[in-house]
DNA sequence: CGATTCTTTGAAAACAGTCAATCTGTGTGG
DNA sequence: CCACACAGATTGACTGTTTTCAAAGAATCG
């Protein structure tokens, strides 16, 4: 499974075989069945995990035990909790296979040695961290302007391939709107 | 002006007087009137821009005209277009000066060496990302879980210097409510 | 299949937005 | 100093959207 993350890695940036090496050597692979978790509330979140396959979902339950999703990661992408990771604090979130999963993990501290080490890596990682705003400033942005309706056909547009992966009603959870609420302005789109 | 900077950056990491000077060389300080507009969109952001005083916000205009707030900047903040800066792609946002400000800007290319040659910015500089981070997904959080009133009440309390020098409308728009609906929310939370 | 999860639908209630009018406070110019 | 204009806040009545609850269909999975 290295190899799922050397090919996406490869893609991005140029490294040495001795750098990869060196990143392998810190990586850990973690297989998660379905609806098991990666992460929950209360426990300290200590790692960088890459998705090399599979599907991950961080939610975070309200004070009315609502479930609310904060994010999807479908492979190739990046899952964790940054907020407890630098901190050091409890999570409030908790991450959840939503397929067979498997998941290359490195841990903070040789993370850390890895961007001191390997500029190129450090800068991606950076970009990345830019890209991530972006997207976070796009929801915020959807959530304060759109209707239910406009939400869901702007995060359909966005994430096609998200869409027809996972059940509706995490995408309603996901958009703050209620699951019937999502079935309702479904429909309409297709007619005129 | 640039004492606040300076003041600000030591009061959180060390560096050295040729550092500073090497940081006061590439700023340069922009003078706005209430009501003057930092960016305005359509143009590309090229700046990093830390407010020494006075109040920033940053808005757009969605498609039916309506202003949102999308982010406010008191002195010892910073503020911009993150995306319109990395991207080089005309900004979509305006930012104007709800009060007399002064702004230290540092234009990208400096900042860039900046942070090259002094590792300490650099860190400094992620960590504020982070704690960026951090807030924006507290947003996406009460967006997605809140109701007007609990939207503004946790605002009031985490931002209670902000609320009380800037008006209630600007709020609401903050938030993705109405002038209205925010000042029906407000007085309930006085009784009881 | 039988059980579970997911989606849709209906009806009522809660919530939030809109529009228009009024009220308040502030600052400006006469 | 007053009158006025202006921006902001509040209120009422109404409309529209979204949630809630309950039930019934559909789809999926062991």
């Amino acid at each position: 499974m290295f190899t799922v993350f050397k090919g996406y890695l490869l893609e991005k940036i140029n490294l040495t075989d001795p750098e990869l090496e060196q990143i392998e050597s810190v990586s850990t692979i973690k297989k998660l069945r379905k609806r098991q978790f990666l992460l929950q509330e209360g426990d300290v979140w200590r790692y960088n995990a890459f998705v090399c396959k599979g599907f991950l979902r961080t939610y975070f339950i309200d004070n009315k035990s609502q479930e609310h999703i904060m994010n999807f990661a479908p492979e190739n992408h990046w899952s964790g909790d940054r907020e407890s990771l630098t901190s050091e604090l409890p999570s409030k979130y908790n991450i959840e296979a939503l397929e067979d999963s498997e998941i290359l993990l490195i841990n903070k501290p040789d993370f850390e040695m890895l961007c001191k080490t390997i500029p190129v890596l450090n800068d991606f990682v950076n970009a990345i961290l830019q890209r991530r705003f972006v997207v976070m400033q796009e929801r915020i942005h959807n959530n304060i302007t759109y209707s239910a309706e406009e939400k869901y056909n702007s995060f359909i547009s966005k994430f096609p391939s998200i869409a027809n992966r996972i059940p509706q009603h995490m995408i309603a959870s996901y958009l703050g709107i209620s699951a019937e609420t999502l079935s309702r302005v479904r429909k309409p789109s297709s007619k005129k």
